[in-house]
DNA sequence: GAATCGATGATCT
DNA sequence: GATCATCGATTCA
């Protein structure tokens, strides 16, 4: 199965969200690799969305939503949890896709040793339900921003600190479902929170 | 179960 | 100095 390319990226912020819902995100670092089935996701757009870092234009942390589509943007919130966002749109133009929560496919263990549980314990639904969780549980944080999603990137790699890829997947019949967007202030009547909602792994 | 609250740091005004 | 796209522990029921 081939991974998504640069060119599924480079286009409308919402098409994108809605169609990352049921692919495959497979992150692979020193410890080993993991998979996910992406299941909720938010999309946030350029200077038209009050909710997005982008909202008042470039700074030096929204930069990386106006560059080129397919590279991963991460960032620290509330000083401890880290969030991945994939970076849509054409060359010039914001946006992003943050990936709230994926169900585990493959590498429960190396999540749940990551997350800091037992792994007999471990509700397998609370691994990666939340866009702070996921990034423990995939090992990501901020030294991964910047980093090529697809293959043909590589020039652009900051750090060879892991790779992450995903691979076109299933997703609900009929199309995701659209609710607002979570923890946020502004903007709360757009429905840009896009989930599989037979499943039981998403987050609050 | 639901509600509340503290931790903790980068970013922007 | 305020804000923040969160989580987990604690409290109360």
């Amino acid at each position: 199965m081939q991974p998504l390319r640069q060119a599924f990226f480079a286009r409308n912020t919402i098409t994108v969200a809605r169609e990352l819902v049921g692919c495959l995100l497979e992150v692979e670092a020193d410890e080993g690799k993991v998979v996910g089935r992406i299941i909720e996701v938010e999309a946030y757009e350029g200077e038209g969305d009050p909710a997005s870092h982008a909202a008042n234009g470039r700074t030096p942390r929204s930069e990386i939503m106006f560059g080129p589509p397919g590279f991963a943007y991460v960032y620290l919130i509330y000083g401890m949890h880290h969030c991945l966002n994939f970076v849509t749109e054409a060359e010039g133009t914001a946006g992003a896709v943050l990936i709230r929560a994926v169900e585990p496919v493959s590498g429960h263990e190396l999540m749940a040793v990551r997350r800091g549980l037992d792994s007999d314990i471990a509700r397998e639904k609370d691994l990666c339900s939340g866009p702070g969780r996921l990034c423990r549980a995939l090992g990501i944080d901020r030294s991964w921003n910047g980093l090529p999603l697809v293959p043909g990137l590589g020039e652009s790699i900051p750090s060879a600190i892991g790779k992450i890829r995903i691979f076109p997947g299933e997703g609900p019949p009929g199309g995701p479902v659209a609710t607002p967007r979570i923890g946020i202030r502004q903007a709360v009547d757009r429905l840009h929170r896009f989930i599989d909602s037979r499943s039981e792994y998403l987050s609050g």
